[in-house]
DNA sequence: TGTCACTATCGGAAAATCCGATGGATTGAT
DNA sequence: ATCAATCCATCGGATTTTCCGATAGTGACA
């Protein structure tokens, strides 16, 4: 049985006529008969009733013709949802975001993304860094939006953007009114901050900054919520030191005073693996690269 | 697109390998190659992710193996529903009958073909023999049980079995006792019958047969239902002549008693269209007639 | 580095499709 | 009744496609 057959099979029960039908079809009336004929005799069946006049359709025909109809249908939308998803306009996205990424550069990305591939079903998690990386080796992840990754066998990571470390401080706290401060300033303060297993070497790069400069924290509360974080220090009890973008959160009553001993600013970066990535995850990453490079994160 | 080609994918996917595969389908590796190829461009679209080791579906690629193989399956099926209903094994059969005939004849007939065509829906109306040759001719209705027929165009007629007329008298009738009587004897009764509209030429025929026996019939008394013509007989409202199946509903308080004059037996018909027969009728007319030769009908 | 297992490619053989011409059958008109 | 027209079936040959075997190319593994 051949596709062809359904094919010119269907066009003369439409057509009630083979010769009709072989126009319609652009092939030559014997052909038709001789693939109808071959059609019956592999089915064993007859399927079509030949009078001189028209061509009617057998009870086998009838049935027939529904199921011919369905699976042409059927072929058709396989071979389209086939390239969709091959192209990228069909599929599925699995992202993963910190906190405040999800305030900044992802609304952006998205919005354009969402208008070329509208098909494609995005999937938006907020997750730590090191749950991303996880994620993405796992294959539960497409694409991820991290810190402070350097090198991962078979992540690619790029970066996306740079902003300054700021400390953030109580508005009650002595130096809230500051222009600026040095990391010494805040020897022995307790410092609010992401658990250390949200991103261990972020983490410790933070804490191996301060110690260089002269700042042992005295505690370190640990919070994986950035707005449970907010709410500690407006309330005085412990200071932070984030990246800018901290601060689109946007409320609470706390200082952000530049840190002029911390000039080596943090990245914000994409992470995605070449090798396994579907076509929305590397259309995704070509747009969200373009997107950060046009954009300057201001205050 | 080819048939071919979805089985050949198919088989790759599962063996994850080109060259187990056309093992597998006794074809030559080269083959497969060429196919799988040929389908990928055909539809713009990688399936497979090619490895020196093994071979992996793509997104694109797992969504059309799904595809593919639901296809292939329902092209078997869309063959075995050609085939039987084309040998006449599955399909639909619409039974006329008249009500003597479901009591008597019908059981037989169908319990065999039932037995050797299970997937046939099978449909059993009670109609008059009117009815029947309407919607013989109006296809509604594959084969019906008919009395009285002779002929019509296009329709064929076969007999199934003869049944006296015998007399069907109230049991307080001043004949309910005798071995047998004369169409004479009830000249001037009331008549209990079929409704004319059901049978007119075999109504026609009945009266007409009293009428040159010396038999005019008083009233007319039309009853579509044999219960209901039982019930009227057994109060005494009049009298009947019928088939001898007419007595298998076996019932209320009536005498049949046999009619010397009326030698001629009448027929239980078996009627259809050979034109546009489908299998189904053509296979329950021959388990039909065949069950009715080898069946004598006994009081 | 060499071997192994696998897929891709190529030329030619084999098979299937397709075409045009023709035959046979039926319908409708003259 | 005959003739023309229409339609499907059949046949031989041209064309296209499929298929095979051999061979080249490629990555994995020892």
């Amino acid at each position: 049985m051949e596709i062809r057959q359904l094919r010119y099979f269907v066009a003369v029960a439409e057509d009630g006529q083979f010769s009709r039908a072989a126009v319609r079809l652009g092939v030559a009336q014997s052909t038709i008969s001789e693939q109808i004929r071959s059609l019956e005799s592999e089915l064993g069946t007859e399927l079509l009733l030949r009078s001189s006049r028209t061509v009617l359709l057998t009870e086998a025909g009838a049935s027939f013709l529904d199921g011919a109809r369905r699976i042409l249908d059927d072929l058709t939308s396989l071979a389209d949802t086939a390239q969709e998803i091959g192209s990228g306009r069909r599929g599925r996205l699995r992202i993963g975001a910190l906190t405040p990424s999800l305030a900044t550069l992802i609304p952006g990305i998205l919005q354009t993304y969402a208008k070329r591939f509208p098909a494609v079903e995005v999937q938006l998690m907020r997750m730590s860094t090191d749950h991303q990386l996880n994620g993405l080796l796992a294959g539960d992840l497409d694409v991820g939006f991290v810190r402070g990754v350097h090198h991962r066998h078979g992540v690619r990571v790029e970066r996306l953007l740079e902003e300054p470390l700021l400390a953030v401080l109580p508005s009650t706290h002595r130096l809230a009114g500051a222009k600026s401060l040095s990391l010494s300033e805040l020897d022995g303060e307790t410092f609010i901050f992401w658990p250390r297993s949200d991103n261990a070497s972020f983490y410790d790069r933070i804490i191996a900054t301060c110690h260089e400069f002269g700042c042992i924290p005295g505690k370190i509360t640990a919070s994986a919520n950035m707005e449970t974080q907010m709410a500690l220090i407006s309330a005085g009890l412990g200071v932070s030191v984030q990246p800018l973008s901290f601060r689109s959160s946007g409320n609470a009553d706390v200082a952000f005073v530049p840190v002029h001993d911390l000039a080596k600013p943090v990245q914000m970066q994409l992470a995605w693996i070449p090798n396994t990535a579907t076509q929305p995850t590397r259309e995704f990453v070509s747009i969200a690269l373009e997107t950060a490079q046009n954009r300057v994160f201001t205050r």
